[in-house]
RNA sequence: GCCGGAGUAGCUCAGCUGGUUAGAGCGUCGGAAUCAUAAUCCGCAGGUCGGGGGUUCAAGUCCCUCCUCCGGUACCA
C-alpha cells in the first residue's frame, strides 16, 4: 500500500566545534533515532545518515586560538560525537565526516552541475587581502579599530565594545588576525546561487505538503513573505571545499552549501564500505526512496528552502518527503546551549546515567510543538514513577513470580484464548504506529507506557498469587500471559528504550529472533523454557544524587573575555568598625580613586577594626550590592582562605588606590 | 522598531478547519490489594484556558489591544 519502496533519513549534521549537549538530542537525533528503529522493527528498508560538518569560520578561528590545525580540532569533536551517540544508542548506520574525500569530490561535482548549467552567478566585492597571508580575509580573521567607539580590538563583523555592526573595510588600522599583516583591499570574485529564481517553485512544492509541521509551514512562510535572496556559495577561505576552478585557489565552497551534500556523500561512503558502491544512486534518485530530514528548527531554512532549490537545480536527486523539525529544550526554564552555560553534554551525562533513562525523559517531553522543560527533578521522578514503577516492576513481579512459583521457567498455556489485554495491546500497536509515523513521539511513548500500565492491571486483577492456591495451571496461564506481555513490552518499547530492550530479552532468556514489530501481542515464549537472570532494570533514583551526579562540565575555565568582566582594583581602608550583633562583619569605608564606598566584609575573626585602617586591600569593584545584616555592601574584598584561616590579598610594594587589577 | 512563536490543572505538556460537562502523564487526596524496586489497581479533587475589549446562537480556538517570555531581522553607523 505504501507507495515508497525505501527510507533515507538523515539527522542534521553536528559542527564539529563543540560536543552536542540534550538540546541537539531532543532537536533531532532522538526522535530521528525512534522513527529509524521503528521503521527497522517494521522491516522497512531504511538507512539513517549523519555525520560531522566540518568547515567553515569558526572551526578555522578555534583552531587559531588553540594555536593547532583546524584538523585537529575537527578530530577531537568528529570522535567525541560519534562516541556520544553510540553511547546514547543512536544508531546511525554511517556517521561519516564533511573532511572526508568522498565527500570534497561530491560537492565539487555538484558546484559543476549547476556551473556548467550556466545557473551560477558572479560578485565581485572589495574585501581585504593579505599579502603576507597569501589570501582574503573573512570577517573576523580581522581586527582593527572601531570606527564608532574608537574600540580598538573591534573584529571584522562587530564591535564588542559598542556591539556597532562592522564591514572589515570600515576598520581603521585592520590587522590580519592570521600574521598581524595590514591588508589591502582588493576585489574578489564570488559565485552566488539564484535563490530568488526558485522561490516560486518553493512555494508551490511546500503547498502540497500537507502533513508537515505547522512551525515548519510557518517559519517557510515567513521567509517567503520577505523574499528569498541569492546567497554567496563560496568564500574567501582557506578551510574548505575547494572550488574546481582555476582562479579560485583562494576560495572554498560555503559550508552551508556543501554541509547538507554531506548527506549524499555519507551516503556513498556507506554503500562503497558495503561493497555495493552504485547502491546509493537507488536511494537519492529513485522517485520511490521517502527522504526525512531530521533537525532542529535553527535548521529549516536550509533543510525546507535552500537544499531544495539546490536539489531542484541540480535536477537528478529526490525532494524531502518531510522535514520534522522540533523546537528547543530549555533547562530548568533557562536555555540548554553553550553560551549561556547551561549545556548539559551528551558526553558526560551518559557516564552518569542509563541511556534510557535519559532517552525518555528527553522523549517524553520532546519539544514538538514548543520549546520544553528539561529538569533533573523530572529525570528522577521519570525513573521512579514511571520507569521502575509501571515497566520495570511489571517485569519484576512477573519474572520473580515465574522463579519463585514456576521454578523460573516459562509456564504452559494450554487455554485456547488470550485474555483481553491483549487485544488492547494489538490495538494499542496500531495507535503507536499511527504516532510514529506522524511524528508524535511523545505520544508514542505514552502510549507505549499504556500497554505497561495495561500489563500491571491485567495483573493485578487476575491475582495469581491467590489463584495459585487453588488452581496452579490456571495461575501458570496467567505468569504465561504475563511474560508473553514482557516480550511484547520487550518490543514495543525497542524504539525508544533500546537497552531495555535487550535487557527484558536477557531476563526471558530469549533470543532477539521475535523482535519484529508485528510481534507485537503474539505469544513468541517456548513453555518449559528456563527462564535468566532476574535483574533491576531501574533502580530506583534519589533526588539528592541526581542533583549530586549531575555531571558537570569539565572544563569550568573560563575565556579572558569573562575575566574581563571582574573589575578588580586596589582600595585603601578609611574607617573600619565591627558590626553590632555579627561574629564575622567588618563594615569598611574605602577609597577607591576618587570614589568612597562601603564593604561588608567577613573578616572580623581575624582582623580588628584597627588593623584595618590605612590598609592597602584588592576589591571587586563592580559586584552588584548585596545587604548583610541591614547594610549595604557595594563590593566586596580578596582574601586568601585555608584550614579556617584567612589572609587579606596585599599589593606588592606601594601602589595608590584605584589602580586596575588583572 | 518590525516579523514569527509561546503564555491551558501543583508540575510537564495535548487541544485539527470555533460547537455537547477543556484533556493526558506525573504529583496530591481517599479506597482496594500485598506477587513486586514503599512498586500496583480503582476512584475523587484540581483550570473564570496571561489581562481587557469585540465578532458570533456559540471562542482556549477568530479580530483588536495590553502585559510577560523566546526566536528571527533591522536600525542606532
Amino acid at each position: 500500500m505504501e507507495k515508497f519502496e525505501r527510507l533515507l533519513v538523515t539527522a542534521a549534521l553536528p559542527y564539529a566545534n563543540g560536543y552536542i549537549h540534550l538540546g541537539h538530542i531532543a532537536g533531532a537525533y532522538l526522535p530521528a533515532d525512534i522513527y529509524v528503529r521503528f521503521k527497522r522493527l517494521c522491516k522497512e528498508d531504511i538507512i539513517f545518515i549523519c555525520g560531522s560538518d566540518e568547515h567553515g569560520t569558526a572551526i578555522e578561528i578555534s583552531a587559531m586560538k588553540e594555536k593547532v590545525t583546524p584538523k585537529e580540532i575537527i578530530d577531537r569533536f568528529h570522535n567525541a560525537n560519534k562516541q556520544a551517540f553510540a553511547d546514547l544508542g543512536i544508531s546511525f548506520d554511517i556517521y561519516s565526516r564533511t573532511s572526508n574525500d568522498i565527500h570534497h569530490k561530491t560537492s565539487q561535482e555538484f558546484f559543476m552541475n549547476l556551473y556548467n548549467k550556466n545557473l551560477l552567478t558572479t560578485k565581485s566585492e572589495k574585501q581585504l587581502y593579505s599579502e603576507k597571508d597569501k589570501r582574503f580575509l573573512a570577517d573576523r580573521f580581522v581586527e582593527g579599530t572601531c570606527p564608532i567607539c574608537g574600540y580598538e580590538e573591534a573584529r571584522g563583523d562587530q564591535c564588542e565594545n559598542c556591539g556597532s555592526n562592522l564591514s572589515p573595510l570600515e576598520l581603521k588600522n585592520p590587522k590580519s588576525k592570521i600574521s598581524g599583516d595590514t591588508p589591502v583591499v582588493k576585489e574578489s570574485v564570488n559565485f552566488f546561487f539564484p535563490l530568488e529564481k526558485y522561490q516560486k517553485e518553493l512555494e508551490k512544492w511546500i503547498k502540497t505538503k500537507k502533513d508537515w509541521k505547522a512551525n515548519v509551514k510557518n517559519y517557510c512562510q515567513g521567509w517567503f513573505k520577505t523574499g528569498l535572496k541569492d546567497r554567496a556559495i563560496t568564500r574567501d577561505l582557506d578551510w574548505g571545499v575547494k572550488i574546481p576552478l582555476e582562479g579560485y585557489e583562494s576560495k572554498v565552497i560555503y559550508v552551508w552549501f556543501e554541509a547538507p551534500i554531506g548527506y549524499i556523500s555519507a551516503t556513498k561512503e556507506l554503500f562503497e564500505a558495503k561493497g555495493t558502491p552504485d547502491k546509493w544512486e537507488t536511494y537519492w534518485k529513485d522517485k520511490k526512496t521517502k527522504l526525512v530530514h531530521f533537525i532542529g528548527k535553527d535548521n529549516i531554512i536550509f533543510h525546507a528552502i535552500v537544499f531544495p532549490a539546490m536539489i531542484m537545480a541540480h535536477g537528478d536527486y529526490i525532494l524531502p518527503e518531510n522535514v520534522p523539525a522540533n523546537e528547543f529544550l530549555n533547562l530548568d526554564g533557562g536555555k540548554l546551549s553553550k553560551s549561556k552555560g547551561h549545556g548539559i553534554l551528551v558526553k558526560d551525562v551518559v557516564k552518569a546515567f542509563n541511556p534510557d533513562l535519559i532517552r525518555y525523559t528527553i522523549a517524553a517531553n520532546m519539544p514538538e510543538n514548543k520549546d520544553a522543560d528539561f529538569s533533573w527533578e523530572d529525570l528522577q521522578n521519570k525513573n521512579n514513577n514511571e520507569l521502575a514503577a509501571i515497566l520495570g516492576n511489571f517485569i519484576n513481579r512477573t519474572v520473580v513470580f515465574a522463579k519463585n512459583k514456576f521454578d523460573n521457567k516459562v509456564p504452559e498455556h494450554k487455554g485456547k484464548e488470550r485474555p483481553e489485554v491483549f487485544k488492547y495491546i494489538a490495538e494499542q500497536k496500531k495507535v503507536v504506529e499511527d504516532c510514529i509515523n506522524n511524528y508524535r513521539f511523545r505520544d508514542a511513548l505514552n502510549e507505549i507506557m499504556n500497554i505497561a500500565r495495561a500489563a500491571n492491571k491485567y495483573f493485578n486483577d487476575s491475582e495469581p498469587w491467590k489463584v495459585i492456591k487453588e488452581d496452579k495451571a490456571k495461575c501458570g496461564e496467567i505468569i504465561n500471559d504475563c511474560l508473553e506481555i514482557c516480550h511484547t513490552l520487550a518490543i514495543a518499547i525497542n524504539p525508544v528504550l533500546p537497552y531495555t530492550s535487550e535487557k527484558i530479552l536477557a531476563v526471558l532468556n530469549k533470543d532477539n529472533s521475535d523482535i519484529i514489530w508485528e510481534n507485537i501481542g503474539k505469544p513468541c515464549l517456548k513453555a518449559g523454557s528456563a527462564l535468566g537472570e532476574n535483574a533491576i532494570l531501574f533502580p530506583q533514583l534519589e533526588l539528592a544524587a541526581a542533583k549530586e551526579e549531575e555531571p558537570k562540565e569539565e572544563d569550568n575555565l573560563i575565556t579572558i573575555d569573562d575575566f574581563k568582566k571582574v573589575q578588580l582594583r586596589t582600595a585603601v581602608v578609611l574607617k573600619a568598625e565591627k558590626v553590632e550583633k555579627s561574629k564575622k562583619l567588618l563594615k569598611l569605608r574605602v577609597k577607591c580613586g576618587g570614589r568612597e564606598k562601603q564593604i561588608v566584609a567577613g573578616i572580623a575573626e581575624f582582623y580588628t577594626p584597627e588593623e584595618m585602617v590605612e590598609r592597602k586591600i584588592v576589591i571587586v569593584d563592580n559586584l552588584k550590592p548585596a545587604k548583610l545584616m541591614g547594610l549595604e555592601s557595594q563590593g566586596m574584598l580578596l582574601a586568601a582562605k585555608i584550614d579556617g584561616k584567612l589572609k587579606l590579598v596585599g599589593i606588592d610594594g606601594d601602589l595608590p588606590d584605584g589602580a586596575d587589577v588583572s
